[in-house]
DNA sequence: GTTTTTCTGGACTGTCAAATCCAGAACGCG
DNA sequence: CGCGTTCTGGATTTGACAGTCCAGAAAAAC
């Protein structure tokens, strides 16, 4: 896996140089994050950053590249950010503890910025087919992280056989970006809780289900 | 309802004035959805439409009143675009047809585009608050036709009573929209199917509960 | 039919941000 | 301690693009 395209090359690079990249990468997530990227300039990032036009453009080639850098930087720090409870979700109980972090995250931030992901995807999908790619890859990893939890409820028999847990993971997926977008619009938790409490329970009604048919039959 | 900040004022306008008009926002909104905000310039609209910079903004005074006009328009079409199946969602087989709707206009549309409002969203929602809230409202429209169909039904006795529908009818809207993104990035209609699916799976399980409890106990 | 308002053409301007360039400093290495 | 490579500073160029202006055509008003 991952013979391809991932990153192309990273010329060898000092621990100061990579200190000096990490903080203009750093810097560009957050003020992207806050303000896109058509929003945000190569001068904020400069700035925010504290280097010069010399420095960034060593690091980089130029804005795309270093958008292509925080969409990397960001699918890692999505991921991360939600563990350890996003790498267990193999229980209803799990699960519902992650929907209250996911909201009070949103609550913390006065539902500003919605999804570091997400808003990256709005923005670039249509404008920069190799941004589309990336992030892509990004949700991957992250409908990955859900589905090893649903999976194991899946093998352990508390899913109905005929589920098919890639299929609810990338539903539970969607559903969180859905409820973030319409959560960031109206600056309001409600649309997020609603989502989530849905597809939840939507797991929880299966759940019981195949409680209740312990062995389903084989044939419709 | 609606006694604020509508539209501010429209200056008379001719008929054929309000044709140039209809012409530059028609033209602006197909741009945008092709190529987003920040990646359609005035320039890129005039030629589409076939008109002058004079005429532009003879009608907008600046790219953001157009942007705005635009919005508006995608509010109106998207909600159009799915009648008269999104008028009446106040069943299980009418939920299961407007998905099917749903996405077999993501294929047609080659999974590209997204949602006309959820992208713009993504893109305006952290840089131009009236924009913003235009979106906020655009989505309200919207969510209140869903609520319309599962109100039917909620009154009718084929959902539980403690049952919010206003809230189910906003989750619905926020699956759709997290299953557009994801389809929208991935290229793939399958994120789409999985969340609708998995949503209307779940009011097809709240019909069944109802019908199983036909009148539910008033204290919890 | 003249007068007034609305509408249109297209050249022009100003701004601003992305990207370049030429040094020169710091650092790694033998 | 030389010698090359990596890294940094900042002035400068370039170009795209939003927005302006004035003059004239078309339509409405009376």
């Amino acid at each position: 896996m991952g013979t391809s395209s991932e990153i192309v090359e990273t010329p060898p690079l000092t621990a100061k140089g990579q200190a000096t990249r990490d903080r203009i990468v750093a810097a560009a997530a957050r003020l992207i994050f806050e303000r896109g990227v058509a929003g945000t300039g190569v001068e904020d990032v400069k700035s925010a950053a504290g280097v010069s036009s010399s420095q960034l453009y060593h690091y980089f080639a130029d804005k795309q590249e270093l958008v292509h850098a925080v969409i990397a930087h960001q699918s890692e720090a999505v991921v991360d950010g939600q563990q350890p409870l996003l790498g267990r979700l193999d229980s209803i109980e799990a699960l519902r503890a992650w929907r209250d972090q996911a909201v009070a995250i949103q609550r913390s931030l006065h539902c500003q910025g919605g999804c570091p992901i997400g808003s990256l995807a709005g923005e670039l999908a249509e404008t920069d087919p190799e941004s589309r790619a990336r992030i892509a890859a990004g949700f991957a990893r992250w409908e990955q992280a859900i589905a090893q939890g649903i999976n194991a409820m899946h093998e352990r028999g508390d899913l109905p056989a005929e589920i098919d847990p890639e299929e609810l993971a990338l539903a539970i997926l969607a559903a969180h970006q859905g409820g973030l977008i319409l959560t960031q619009v109206r600056r309001d938790p409600a649309p997020l809780e609603a989502v989530l409490d849905a597809i939840v329970d939507h797991v929880a009604s299966l759940h019981s289900r195949a409680r209740r048919e312990p062995i389903s039959s084989l044939d419709g």
